[in-house]
DNA sequence: TCCATTTCCTCTACTTTGTATAATAAATAA
DNA sequence: TTATTTATTATACAAAGTAGAGGAAATGGA
């Protein structure tokens, strides 16, 4: 057993990695930031919520909204998580991946 | 430095790894079972080739026809092969997973 | 010879993912 | 009550993933 018949896309990847990163404060914003930082991706805002959304659809995360904050332009936020579903597919695509990079080798000159 | 503006897709991924696997041998029908028997993974012959040939048109592997064999049925094979490019993609592609991995933790239950 | 069979590759059309831009919404400060 | 700020939503298009049918090259036996 392995596959399932159900992958997660490169961007898929990284977006649940990040949330599983930022934990219960991951909304749009801070999601772009950590990508960013952490990988150098830009990813455009809507591009972020339009995969986190075909996300919620399928059942890997679900989303929240949160209350404002007291700061200028402080509008509610809305708070991703993952679900125990789509924890089940990182875990799977990790074991796949280490799988195929087993034996491996790639050069110093690249 | 890190993205660089071009990433690998999920299957695109795999299909790299498993011409590395393969080495000279990588042709259509072995690369289709390779991700068969390592990670269960049912790709179409279709889905395989012209995952390929789109990538030897951005030039992260190249292919060559070698010789008939022998044997019943035994035409010439499309042998495939990563370019540097295609490894240095690679190699990167790991490297942001790692980074996006660090401190990620998932429970046994899953 | 020529047709059935085998192995392998090509064509093509369609669905899903990846992506950016523009628009909208809610909040606060003046 | 409007300008500004933070944040999300809508929409449209390009790229990647995918299957299925069809074509090509080889061999073995009528």
């Amino acid at each position: 057993m392995s596959d399932k018949n159900s992958h997660l896309g490169e961007f898929e990847h990284l977006l649940l990695l990040a949330l599983m990163q930022l934990g219960g404060k991951s909304h749009g914003t801070l999601i772009r930031h950590n990508l960013k930082d952490l990988v150098n991706r830009d990813a455009s805002i809507g591009a972020l919520y339009a995969t986190l959304e075909r996300m919620e659809k399928k059942g890997y995360v679900t989303s929240s909204v949160g209350e404002p904050t007291a700061e200028r332009g402080g509008r509610a936020k809305r708070y991703f998580e993952v679900t125990a579903e789509g924890k089940k597919l990182l875990k799977q695509t990790k074991k796949n991946l280490e799988v195929m990079w087993q034996g491996v080798q790639l050069w110093q000159n690249l």
